[in-house]
DNA sequence: CTCTGTGGTGAGAGCGCTTTCACGACCCCG
DNA sequence: CGGGGTCGTGAAAGCGCTCTCACCACAGAG
């Protein structure tokens, strides 16, 4: 069954025409008359051809590829949804568009140089990077080497913003933690603490400014912020520090759904009531938070989407999206919603 | 900085020698005399030289890549870090061995063409596929364009087991089910129910046979068993149905950890107190096991090293892993152990 | 009837690499 | 000192494809 498979020689061999005219049916059919193409297009199914991808990015420069890289050597990808998502959601636009999906999962240091070196080396037509943080040096490699990059998240390294060819997708971070904080006050609530995610990424900062904003703060009360990692354990410790340091809070903020977790947990184990004594609200919504005991108040935002949209811009960068996004690919920023639920 | 890379023409050049010994160094530098090496490889570094991978596997009919083929058009992708695990155990062994991940996500039907014609067409070296359910059709398409393939969980399909080639790597669902019902039974329960998961799948079959073995049956129960679909919705309606049949059972073991969630849930809203009342033993050892009220117990599986293994049994099976696998690949199954908590 | 288009087709170069093969240098043994 | 190795090196032949360019046939204009 799978002996050599067939070139476009044989298959010219095959219709009776040229290696051109079967290349020229096999990528459109453009300027071919119809009979040939025909018989051209029968001879292929017949022999089952499949044009070789290595011969062919060899002589178009392009691999049809994509590299989506992940730097997350923490624990959270495991525990953390998020990535499947996105995955899902740049999967399927990338599929649309026939180009593949090269994953590539950073672990520690010396991974970097690998990565550099393979995003270099011309083997994806673009990237799409995830996750960074502050210092990391993957986007200038991808810069130095000229390869079209779109971001998930906004880029917080310096005169990241100043740079107009940058390319990212992000959720209303800041305008999704106002309305949070706001629905707390609205409940009543007063002494509103928050949990940090790490803030030397753009999403946990923002969420940090738009609990401001709702307060109509600059600054943060001291004794009201904790700072955590995103990770449930994180969360249950800060929720420690705070009731230590302030024990008369009624309500906290948390930075994603993990640390609202972990900040129940702290509340159960005190014997405070949720919602009666205290109020939490998480961000991300996560399937875990509509399960949390209370059902837990989140900001929902649509991740799958955000995936997709990456997909979007980096194929319209790439000249490979279809007609649909007109203009020039702009970074985009979607909305993010209160989801109320029993904890707040 | 990104001008046309340099081909190994433009470091013969640079060195003084011919392609040939370039290649020859490039490609380990077998039969080169230490000096040339020496002053290659100085070219090579200074030029900034990475090999055009499409020319190489043009010639060498070799991609250096792998395709991991996760058909899951479920939610269940979403809420179970399983993949995201597996995923990082595979690209860590695959990053060793310089091997790309092509990670392939299949949704509908459809895409069971797309898939199987790109695995056809020798795009990549060999597969990793998951979560096959009895009737899906791609392994006999893996098999039929002769592609390299492992499985992830036992197959299912007829005829499966007689093949001696088949590769995969599975947990032993069956003793990890045993031993979690003995501890059910050591604890003094004597009516223990199951939730199953789905049984088209091996690993959901293999976990009822656990349990009916270390309750000494050969036919579960009908009013102490109930269909899930391993997630919590499923997980929560089975236990429904089972205290509506049988409200004097007194241990429930659970397809996995999320129909645990679920049926802690059901339990809870019936005012059933866990372990008290009903002990309720889960599968998989996720992360929110062991946040679950109350922490539940369950049974772990090294998912991260199966996903090495799948990777390490592909390589090998391409001749490409180091030399430590001796021996043909086979089949390899990893233990499960039982993690007692407190919800038992 | 010749000249200029126009549209369809094929010949052939060449993408950057690996790998065979031939060749020269060198060594050892007789 | 000559024959038969071994070892290291370079020349060159492709791998399967795309794409430029030349070519041919035919149409319409002059």
């Amino acid at each position: 069954m799978h002996g050599p498979r067939p070139t476009l020689e044989a298959v010219a061999a095959h219709a009776g025409v040229s290696r051109a005219t079967v290349s020229r049916v096999v990528n459109g059919g453009a300027g071919v008359r119809k009979s040939l193409r025909d018989r051209v297009q029968a001879s292929v199914a017949e022999l089952g051809y499949v044009p070789n991808s290595a011969a062919r990015s060899l002589v178009t420069r392009r691999t049809g590829a994509v590299a989506v890289v992940i730097a997350e050597p923490e624990t959270r990808v495991f525990s953390d949804p998020f990535f499947a998502q996105q995955l899902r959601g740049i999967s399927r636009e990338l599929a649309a568009c026939d180009t593949q999906l090269l994953l590539m999962l950073l672990e520690g240091r010396t991974d970097y140089d690998r990565i550099g070196r393979y995003l270099a080396g011309g083997h994806v037509d673009g990237a799409l990077m995830f996750s960074l943080h502050r210092d990391d040096p993957l986007p200038s490699m991808a810069n130095a080497s000229g390869l079209p990059t779109v971001f998930g998240g906004r880029p917080g390294w310096p005169g990241a913003e100043d740079d107009p060819d940058l390319l990212y997708v992000d959720t209303d971070n800041r305008g999704g933690a106002r309305q949070a904080v706001e629905h707390l006050r609205r409940r009543g609530r007063r002494r509103i603490a928050v949990i940090t995610g790490p803030l030397d990424q753009t999403s946990a900062l923002d969420r940090l400014d738009g609990y401001l904003d709702a307060l109509g703060l600059t600054e943060p009360d001291p004794a009201l912020i904790a700072h955590g990692d995103f990770t449930a354990e994180g969360g249950e410790r800060a929720m420690a520090e705070l009731l230590d340091r302030s024990p008369g809070l009624d309500a906290v903020f948390a930075g994603n759904d993990l640390t609202a977790t972990g900040a129940l947990r702290t509340l159960r184990a005190r014997g405070l009531r949720v919602p009666q004594d205290v109020a939490v609200v998480g961000y991300d919504d996560l399937e875990q938070a509509a399960w949390a005991e209370p059902a837990l108040t989140t900001v929902r935002q649509d991740i799958q989407g955000m995936g997709r949209m990456m997909a979007e811009l980096l194929l319209r960068r790439l000249g490979l999206a279809d007609a649909s996004g007109v203009g020039r690919p702009a970074p985009v920023v979607t909305p993010a919603r209160l989801v109320v639920r029993a904890s707040s």
